[in-house]
DNA sequence: AATGAATGAGCGTTCATTCAT
DNA sequence: AATGAATGAACGCTCATTCAT
């Protein structure tokens, strides 16, 4: 057993280092910049050695994205409390996204301007698969969306598409930052958001709440 | 004064041909299939003759996209009446921003998920003049806007960022339906969207209306 | 000793299984499908294994191709009748041969396209080995030719080249059969090359025998 | 016209840099040998030109050996009288075939050795264009023996059959000498060769002329 | 002004062989 | 005895850019 988890630790540290590698290159210099060379170099081991751990370039990228999203989605899931009221807890989650987007900036700058990977041409929904995180977030808001208009909170509405809008808003407020648009602080830029999204559901509590 | 206009023409004729050429290939195989030599072919002159109109590559696919991008916005503002009254002409901006989208559909299915041009690393700005025709919509955006706030028609709001959410939501809506993940109409959507900016707004007419 | 035997055992076991393999991939796909990783994975081993069995890939593939060289032909010699009388006996050579080569079809078609391991380039004389079984085979059709001559059933003639020509002609049949290029039953190409045998041999039976 | 034929001049020259390139990496180490940057080293340009002149690897090569196969062919036409009678005519086809065979010994050591091309795998057909010349080649033999049949100077038989045999025999002849195994000279092969041919045709004037 | 042949650096991938364990 | 991770060299092919003509 001893040997065995030894053995795996190798492989997953190895795993790890390529991912890793793979993830800077993204961040620093964009997809072009992700070579077999390169990452192999980065990761200190020799190109073909990659191959040992991945099937292809392609599938190498398509685990790191996949995981960067994960775990980006998951993150803001671990900032917001469940119990919180709707119109609360969709402002922990718009606060919990931005946030999350500025601590991985520079990955999120390759990410969100260049999103190739969502080209319906490589492989016919295995690359769709990076679609997935972003459903599941938007499911995440819709919920609360829906829960606010049971309870009288926020008007009643299409639920599904207001979530699509919630979330889009978030995402081009963070990119806008990326792009070194953003005249003000994130704090600031996080408050104007959550009050246009406010004014967007209509919610009841919203001139109390601010 | 004949000669020089002669050559002028000439010269404006080739990089017409090679400026269609790209935008051609962009729509139909996306940037990698922009390669020097079939631009060059589709545009019947040589490889090596685009570098007397273009400095290199990137500056003649930046110069296709900028023209693009300004056609879409002069398309925009050829659709909407300066005289009507801002709720109608808000309405009018995302109708035809939406309709124009739609007809530049393949352009745009590379333009939005390929996005490495706005990259500041390239050259300092150079890039950035993409940038230059999305504010100029927005801009027009928010004189709607403002003078709808004037008019007591609008609420008050910061004008600047409503204008930003309102062309964001837009082109979310549209990119939404070019990967494929609307299931109702342009019509549709369109209508959906400016129910959502009304919201947004508190149109007063918006009961009326609609 | 036991234990010897027992290495012994497992030692010829495992060549066994590595040259089967080899066998097995060159029949189905060719040489270039013969790479060290899927050897060993067809006989159960890892590919650092096959080291300790064979020097390296051209020995290992030497060997494998060696050993169905000599059972092709202990596989004729086992199929003739070594009472009968020439005339009959080099008929059952020819017979058997072809008979052997359709039932080898799938391996030859590989081992007749590509010969490259009887390249003198290599290590002088290692791969020539093989040229050992054919050899053995001709000498064979030479000694049935010979007693014929001496029974004065064939005329007299040059036996060694005239062995030599018997078998590139059974062997030029079966390869147009590999290539697909025989239009009739291999009962009739059998017979219709032994008419031509005949011919060649002037054998004096041959109006009675056919 | 000067310009485009110095143009002509120029490409046909460089086409023929690399196809003898081509050739003599075949006749001297194989087809293995042939590595693009080798080949174009040898011809004097960048590995990357060669691609302005051939699609791609197997173009080239098939090209350089469909060359060969087609100028030795015309060879042996060039060396035979075609108004000789046919026994004639049939001595001095194979006597050209064994010369021509001689002269093109390294290549020929290869393109017997390795008949990979063959394989009908490719490009169901492209490669077969190979066979063509060899086809020509057996239909050329094939008149000649049926004008013999005619003559009632060959006995009647199977024409098609006997030029395989007779080409196959006469290739066997030569490819035993690429293989160092053959032990007297070209000439006594040679002789030997048509006197075993004459004795499968039965050939009337075979005691008179021998 | 225009050609188009040529370069040269780069890419993803494969595989026989080695060697520490 | 056996593993299997790792190497390292090679390969076919692409393409932006240059430059003599």
């Amino acid at each position: 057993m001893a040997k065995v988890s030894r053995k795996q630790i190798l492989q997953n540290f190895r795993s790890r280092s390529l991912l890793e590698s793979t993830r800077r290159l993204i961040a620093g210099e964009g997809f072009d910049a992700v070579t077999m060379e390169r990452v192999a170099e980065e990761a200190g081991i020799t190109k073909g050695a990659i191959y040992l751990y991945f099937r292809n370039k392609d599938q190498m990228i398509l685990t790191a994205v996949e995981e960067i999203a994960s775990e980006m989605v998951r993150g803001i899931e671990r900032r917001v409390d469940p119990q919180a009221e709707p119109w609360d807890r969709l402002r922990q989650l718009i606060r919990a996204q931005l946030a999350i987007m500025e601590e991985n900036k520079e990955l999120l700058r390759t990410l969100l301007l260049d999103r190739r990977l969502l080209k319906n041409g490589r492989r016919g929904g295995q690359a769709r698969r990076l679609l997935k995180h972003r459903q599941k977030h938007e499911a995440d808001i819709r919920a609360v969306l829906a829960k606010g208009v049971r309870q009288k909170v926020f008007q009643s509405m299409d639920t599904a598409r207001a979530a699509f809008y919630v979330n889009e808003m978030t995402i081009s407020t963070a990119q806008r930052r990326l792009l070194g648009l953003a005249r003000s602080s994130l704090e600031e830029e996080t408050e104007c958001l959550i009050r246009f999204v406010g004014l967007l559901l209509r919610n009841k509590n919203f001139n109390k709440v601010h």
